[in-house]
DNA sequence: AACGCCATGGGTAACGTTTCCCGATGTTGC
DNA sequence: GCAACATCGGGAAACGTTACCCATGGCGTT
């Protein structure tokens, strides 16, 4: 039952006490700073794992630096994110830095609240993985704290960038399923509510890909758009109304596999077969893709890449602020499988 | 080209300033502390607002509150875990806390450095969702910091905990799968790698649920436990294992969703068919298994009950770390679907 | 009329760390 | 052999906020 009293945190101060030196001195070993004997280096470090010290990062924080890095993305449900949050992780496991997620729920507001949470606690920088404020926020943004933006096709001189090249993606999909024999191919996409952002996020990107290459392909009559979410619920959706047009499509091409997800259990619903019936192509190659018994069709965007390059990118322009900007373009490839084929008749 | 020099923050003394009041009246008004009359709150709020004032949550730890709350997960793919951060969420959005999140990748050091991580940043509170820490550590970690631990069972003075009844979950999987006439019930488990954990963690406290039930129902001869994980390979491999026993199991219940789309994909792999060949069950009931097309039968433990329910534990923690502990238990419940069907002949 | 109390506002020292500068030693070059 | 220079260590202020405690003035009591 004795509660026994919150141990008092041990400081810098314990630290430089127990190794009869200054907190500077300490302070010093603790960043690696210039001006510090080995000698030093080695009793000072002693002590602090005799003490059992850890730096306390919010007082760090007050001066310097917090080790810390934000990650926002959009939502926690997309398998998508996952990956690039490992890549993120695979460079910063090396480094004292630590990630810590902002899940946005998709919301507008939730966004920019838990972009601003993350500045206000004083975080080294961010990685913002497909976020929907206008390049003029992200800027301003950029300006408060070292930004990386991921899969936003934005181009600036106060922020990082990594994208995939998503017109190339969408046009892999429609050059593999008309190769197929396919003409009626449809796509099921993300709408996008906010007007100026068209030119930047990578679904109306991906959604105009389809359309040009569908004009490449002589198919532009055959362009078909349904606009839902990237979300299970939305790929169900999106497919139940193409299932119901008069010429129903003979392939879809869903702009993430999270949709495509849904989109083949409203085709199993509608009594139809994969590929027999219908083919069905995703994006992102998500490990659920993969797995057997689907086996989907989609395109590798490099998730893992795109989540260390980001890393690495905020990395440096953590390290100078006035580095030059940065865009890293990543070319996507197809990962051919059973759900897509030749389409019937 | 005009890098506009980083504006300096606005800070509380910026806004004593403006208001012609003292830092303290500030910082009181903030806090909505007491000894502030009417007519002051509302000039510093104006100020506040005038001036476009934000606290500076790092700073604010250093004496009191972050206003941040941090949820240790184990790993972002699971489909069940964002049910529980929903229902967190609920609550604190009505609140000044933001939630941050670590995940630990399904490995118990990034789950010590992820928690630490979280304490050095001078959280206010922890949500901790079935982490592999040992009942000690966990009670070392609520010395710091508030903590609440959600489904691990167990009982301390010193943390608050949320969990389901999983030997009733268990129970109510293999008590409908032998009304429905199954005897050869098997179970995809998730492998409990330290020894020490087993009473507490509710994947083996399930798989003991399913021993129980299956020896009250008289088919103690039956009792068949694949342990892998709970993951979609997990569940892939165990199912594998399970076809191929000489007398295969009729119905598979695996405890976790999201292993039983491991298990479907595999038997759709074999060419059996789901349930006329083999009934699968799963448990927490994500929306997965909701959806269309698939129909997985699975036990619902309420997620974004347990997450509120942790949320407002914590914040009452926060209020009075003297109050005595508490666990909240809920009852989960069975959602029958068509992935259950009397077995075979 | 004197007293004490409450409500309100403010002064100041923390909180744990880093940064800026300075002083005391060697060390080097000529 | 002496100035100039590295190198190493420390003192003290600063970061933005809150906690603690004190000062003031108005009011109700006796």
């Amino acid at each position: 039952m004795e509660q026994s009293a919150p141990p008092r945190r041990i400081t810098i101060v314990d630290v430089a006490e127990h190794a009869n030196v200054s907190t500077t001195t300490v302070s010093k070993v603790l960043r690696n700073a210039y001006g510090v004997s080995p000698a030093m280096q080695a009793k000072v470090r002693k002590s602090m794992s005799d003490l059992g010290y850890r730096p306390h990062a919010a007082a760090r924080g007050l001066r310097g630096r917090t080790y810390t890095i934000g990650l926002m993305l959009p939502d926690i449900r997309n398998p998508f994110f996952p990956e690039i949050i490992d890549g993120a992780n695979e460079v910063l496991d090396a480094t004292d830095y630590q990630i810590l997620l902002g899940p946005a729920r998709n919301v507008r507001e939730i966004e920019h609240r838990v972009t601003e949470a993350m500045i206000d606690r004083s975080m080294d920088g961010l990685i913002l993985i497909v976020p929907a404020a206008t390049p003029t926020e992200l800027e301003q943004t950029a300006r408060a704290v070292p930004v990386v933006v991921v899969a936003r096709h934005l181009r600036s001189t106060l922020l990082d960038t990594v994208v995939t090249d998503d017109v190339a993606g969408a046009a892999l999909v429609v050059d593999h399923l008309a190769d197929l024999g396919h003409r009626r191919i449809a796509h099921i996409a993300h709408a996008e509510s906010q007007r100026h952002l068209v030119t930047t996020m990578p679904n109306t990107i991906r959604a105009e890909g389809y359309r040009q290459a569908m004009r490449a392909r002589g198919l532009g009559d055959e362009i078909d758009v349904v606009a839902t979410t990237y979300s299970k619920e939305g790929g169900y959706l999106g497919a139940r109304q193409l299932l119901a047009r008069s010429r129903r499509p003979t392939a879809i091409f869903a702009g993430a596999d999270i949709a495509a997800m849904g989109a083949l259990e409203a085709i199993a619903d509608a009594g139809l077969s994969v590929p027999g019936d219908i083919s069905v192509v995703g994006y992102d190659n998500t490990d659920f893709a993969a797995l057997g018994g689907i086996g989907l069709t989609s395109v590798e965007q490099g998730g893992r890449q795109m989540g260390s390059d980001a890393a690495r990118l905020l990395l440096e322009r953590i390290d100078d602020r006035a580095k030059p900007s940065r865009l890293i373009s990543l070319s996507p490839t197809l990962v051919v499988r059973r759900s897509s084929a030749p389409p019937p008749r």
